[in-house]
DNA sequence: CCTGAAAAGTTGCGCTG
DNA sequence: CAGCGCAACTTTTCAGG
């Protein structure tokens, strides 16, 4: 089925290539998925159920991964974000490692390149909370040190956009380059 | 006619506290939002119009900020996440930062504490778009250097969760702090 | 906040391009 | 094959208790 034990960005959630329509739709629904099927019709142009047959086509095909609610934090009590670099020993500990996937406070775990090998992104009601997070992550074998960074402000905070940028005026220093 | 008791009713986002019954909602909610009011009613132990009710009240108070689609990265073409942290020289050459919300690869900008000034999350279709991204940010007036965590691997992204860790076992060497 | 009924939306089906 | 119109069904939403 669609459950992997993998990471999420590894499999094969999209087979063929979404037309104009599909896009606009996605363009749609990711701004606001409460609207009918009427409404997004016609905004695409399209009858209502081929409208839907649409939806339900990207989300057969996992383009759409969900519809969810997005609530704000500081409605429920989580007004501290921060992002923690975790480096560790040793790649296999990972498994290890996402036991604090339990913690509902952390969103976020992605391995990367870079000096750090963990980036976890948390959110929690203080600091004491962040502390405790912290510490779990020490208790973690192969955890060898973390660093965090709290923030201050959030200008932007989006979801996965559909659009791509067309064709930016391209810096003129940057020379092109052979592939 | 609904709440219009109080002389303020527009510029909060979370006024007054949520209850358990709002959490249940909100907890649902979070996870798929294409249930109906009836079954949502259900699982939360209210009729269907008062289960719809607590929604709308909690749209308007804007715990609930949305409700949109998610959409998988790669159907869109956007396979590669990287984590950005820009230095900056002084602190109000951010509006001119801000210029690059108008990408769409660009889904988070936040100010950090920490020895970086800001920290974006981008995702992008190739390395060279983010090439051309970090190029744009070097243009920017104010902009120092930056530093890019490109991700490997994501083995955990979801939205803001409702819930609150209740009380997860202290590890045994942290000392309880003054405050 | 609940029960019930009117209004609106959804969705299956046969047909058309 | 994808989309449209129509009609049965479900859901949303507005009463009154």
């Amino acid at each position: 089925m669609d459950e992997e034990t993998d990471g999420i960005q590894q499999n094969k959630p999209a087979a063929r290539d979404l037309d104009a329509i599909d896009r606009k739709i996605l363009g749609v629904l990711v701004d606001d998925a409460t609207i009918s099927y009427a409404e997004l019709g016609d905004r695409v142009g399209l009858s209502p159920p081929a409208a839907h047959e649409r939806v339900k086509r990207l989300r057969r095909s996992g383009a759409i991964r969900g519809t969810v609610a997005l609530v704000d934090p500081k409605a429920v009590r989580k007004p501290l974000l921060a992002f923690v670099h975790v480096d560790t020993r040793g790649w296999g500990k990972t498994p290890e490692l996402m036991a604090i996937s339990e913690h509902p406070e952390v969103e976020e775990i992605h391995s990367v390149a870079g000096d750090s090998c963990m980036l976890l992104k948390v959110r929690t009601e203080d600091t004491r909370a962040l502390e405790g997070l912290l510490a779990r992550l020490y208790e973690t074998p192969g955890v060898v040190s973390t660093r965090s960074y709290v923030v201050l402000s959030t200008y932007l905070e989006r979801p996965v956009q559909p659009g791509n940028t067309k064709e930016w005026p391209t810096p003129r220093h940057m020379t092109k380059p052979l592939y």
